[in-house]
RNA sequence: GCCCCCAUCGUCCAGCGGUCCAGGAUCCCACCCUUUCAAGGUGGUGACACGGGUUCGAAUCCCGUUGGGGGCACCA
């Protein structure tokens, strides 16, 4: 017989398109992808915008680009499709409420008259006892005379009790159905909530490895409840109630053999420098800005698989292939690990050194002609730019940890004008000396032929003994009146340029 | 208030009862190379949160303390 766990896994990331899509994120799509991959299973991406006061179509878009730029390709969702769509959740609005309607036709949820503020001073109340602010049962069963506002939906949960969730991760955690109070499926406007939707979706699509936040570990026990009463079959025997609800909604059955998720792992969140949560406080998190910032997809793929897993001989700088082959969920850490962007950051030099000059002449590009900062050149570069780009690459290749790093340098050699340093002018051209070098270096170089590096070095280098100084003496006068700075790139080569 | 999770160099990991006065990466420092900045090379500083057990033996197992984090929403 076949089981879910001889199939190949169907894992999904269920991004809420609010906001960016950021470090932390990125990773737990990385680590649900890289387990698909590995085992031949299906990556589902599925927009979750059940909350329609805060999602956006510009949110949705940044999870695609984002999701796309990291080269983590999904195999059914938005712009893909696939056979257990629709993949956007509102969407698939009247499949929830078919779920709910079922659910309270059954007997496993009840109807809820309280508002809002009377939910509210119920918790107060709780509070303010030391008591801890859970419901079991109704705030308010009864509708009030004259009242007609429709009524919230609940889950029914035992009053006692354990659940357990075995976890990848983290082992077998168990919890007491006493601690857990009876949870919203719908709210009084219609609407499903995140518990209900989220498990009702990822029966539907034939999830069987649920791979998230550690943040939704307390949630998943009643999703389990759920899981278990959209699988149970009726009364009546004829199957399950998810089934009933996807055929009257209009959705896609699902695939003979299909059960609920078996599977859970939850990851430690991603902090900052500080410990704290993953913020705007903490710099550069959304992924766009990696992007922009000139980190390299791979590279920053390959450190975050190494942020909570390592492959356990040692390895860390790994081409996507051999995190591939490597990766496994159950070795995952427990801790929750702080975003080092330093390291990140020397990761990305290292392969940039790595790079062959056509490819970072190629990956250079977006950040000269304007798609990231400044143009200095036209887009498409012309065949005069191409050249100079192309004489520029060696220089500044290993000393770069981010491509956008090249607008310090570049302007120096595709402007008329070098724009000078004021504190470099004063430190190295304020004195006589230099200037005499100055002058000295101008004659000397005045119609050099042929005017290459080697010939500029020779021509230069004559000129210490000719000066008596020192080659620091000479050369930095010189390197800041053609570069405009006192740092830059090799200056016999910068000059032939 | 209650529930759950976590705890090795500053940071990310390795370690899964002896081979650990704890290993790698990153950061930092020094030296070498050097016309600047880098790159590269060599070396170095730096950690098992604390307290009890268990055991011949504990970073590794158990309990507690402390400290972090998550949750207890008609947010996801």
């Amino acid at each position: 017989m076949t089981t879910s766990a001889d199939r190949p896994p169907r894992v999904r990331i269920a991004p809420a398109p609010s906001g960016t899509l950021h470090v932390g994120n990125i990773r737990t799509a990385l680590y649900n992808w890289l387990h698909a991959r590995a085992r031949g299973g299906t990556f589902i991406l599925r927009i979750e915008d059940t909350d329609q006061q805060r999602a956006t179509p510009e949110s949705v878009r940044g999870v695609l680009e984002a999701l796309r730029w990291a080269g983590l390709d999904w195999d059914e969702g938005p712009q893909v499709g696939g056979a257990h769509g629709p993949y956007v959740q509102s969407e698939r609005a009247v499949f929830h409420a078919a779920v709910v309607r079922r659910l309270l036709a059954a007997g496993d949820a009840f109807e809820d008259f309280a508002t809002a503020q009377e939910l509210q001073a119920h918790r107060e109340t709780q509070r303010a006892a030391a008591r801890p602010p859970l419901l079991k049962g109704p705030l308010r069963s009864e509708r009030r005379p004259g009242e007609t506002g429709a009524p919230s939906i609940r889950m029914r949960t035992p009053t006692s009790g354990e659940v357990a969730v075995d976890d990848l991760v983290r082992g077998r955690v168990s919890f007491d159905w006493s601690d857990i109070g009876d949870f919203v499926i719908q709210r009084a406007d219609g609407s499903a909530t995140y518990p209900l939707a989220n498990a009702a979706d990822d029966v539907a699509q034939g999830v069987t490895l649920v791979c998230r936040g550690e943040d939704l570990l307390s949630v998943t026990p009643r999703q389990l409840l759920l899981y278990e009463a959209l699988t149970r079959a009726d009364d009546e025997g004829r199957g399950a109630l998810v089934d009933a609800a996807l055929d009257e909604s209009g959705l896609p059955a699902r695939a003979p053999g299909w059960g609920p998720p078996t599977g859970f792992a939850h990851l430690s969140l991603v902090v900052g420098d500080d410990r704290k949560p993953l913020s705007k406080r903490h710099g550069s998190v959304a992924v766009a800005e990696f992007a922009r910032h000139g980190y390299l997809p791979e590279v920053l793929v390959n450190y975050l698989a190494l942020l909570g897993w390592a492959p356990g001989d040692g390895r860390e700088r790994m081409t996507v292939d051999e995190l591939i082959a490597a990766f496994d969920l159950a070795a995952v850490g427990r801790t929750a690990a702080a975003f080092d962007e330093d390291k990140l950051a020397a990761f990305n030099g290292e392969r940039i050194r790595a790079l062959t000059r056509e490819e970072l002449t190629e990956r250079l590009v977006p950040f000269l002609d304007g798609t990231y900062g400044q143009a200095l050149i036209g887009r498409p570069p012309d065949d005069q730019e191409l050249r100079l780009l192309r004489g520029l690459v060696p220089l500044v290749q290993e000393r770069m940890q981010r491509l956008d790093e090249v607008q310090e340098y570049a302007p120096a050699f595709f402007r008329e004008a070098v724009e000078l340093d004021p504190d470099a002018v004063a430190k190295v051209l304020g004195k006589d000396a230099a200037v005499t070098a100055l002058e000295a270096a101008h004659r000397a170089l005045d119609g050099l032929e042929p005017w290459t590096a080697d010939a500029i070095e020779q021509v230069l280098r004559g000129l210490l003994d000719q000066l008596s100084m020192g080659a620091r003496k000479v050369f930095q006068p010189v390197r800041v009146a053609v570069t405009g700075s006192s740092v830059s790139p090799p200056l016999f080569e910068s000059l032939e340029l």
